[in-house]
DNA sequence: TGCCAGGCCCTCTTTAGGGCCTT
């Protein structure tokens, strides 16, 4: 597998456009299908953290108010990631506050998300469900921590994409899993799968 | 009091609605 970064959040709510705010970050770079490199950091932006946010991560008002301020973390995990690929499981809700906590210390995102949901849908049809942990107990994945903590959810996602490339690998012989096939992959019909995936690599 | 975002996908669809998924 090329080398790729997973990142995760962790945040007050699901919009940064309705004032949710990071709460804590989490980067790994996968390199050859291993994690060689980890990023992670709880953040201070200053907002308070609701109590079922508190309730569903463990992330307390205290453990935030003693964190490096969002502004220095957000360097800090924007340079450990430089231009490697992005991966994220619901990629659509992690990059919409990446870009807006980037935007905060005037940066801007150079490259593009894929997702790993997305593309679970398509390669496990018949999971319970797309969620990270269901696919992480459907697949059989190792155990990476508590669940909604930024680390281990990103663990988690390594850990799946993984999985994903070796079954299709198996599946449907592909030489190896690439963020251009992933992005191509995210948006087939679930009934084209098989179809998409042979059309490209008659064309490879 | 009750509701709260947004992108994606499916279907009893496309001049729409509702479920999934993330915190």
């Amino acid at each position: 597998m090329e080398t790729l970064a997973i990142i995760d959040f962790e945040t007050t709510g699901l919009s940064p456009g309705e004032g949710a705010r990071a709460t804590e970050i989490a980067a790994v770079v996968l390199e050859n299908g291993q994690i060689v490199r980890h990023y992670q950091s709880l953040m201070n932006a200053g907002v308070r953290v609701p109590f079922f946010i508190t309730n569903l991560t463990g992330i307390t008002n205290e453990m935030v108010r003693c964190a490096p301020p969002a502004a220095k973390v957000m360097q800090e995990v924007a340079d450990f990631v430089g231009d490697l690929p992005l991966v994220a499981h619901n990629a659509s809700f992690d990059r919409k506050f990446w870009d807006a906590e980037l935007s905060r210390v005037g940066r801007t995102r150079q490259q593009e998300f894929a997702c790993t949901m997305l593309v679970a849908r398509r390669v496990y049809p018949t999971a319970p469900n797309h969620k990270l942990g269901t696919l992480a107990a459907f697949a059989r994945l190792p155990d990476t921590g508590k669940a909604h903590r930024a680390m281990a959810d990103t663990e988690m996602t390594a850990h799946l994409l993984c999985h994903m490339e070796e079954t299709l690998i198996q599946r449907f012989q592909i030489g190896h899993l690439s963020h251009a096939l992933l992005r191509v992959l995210q948006r087939v019909k679930v009934a084209d799968l098989q179809s998409t995936i042979r059309k490209l690599i008659r064309a490879a």
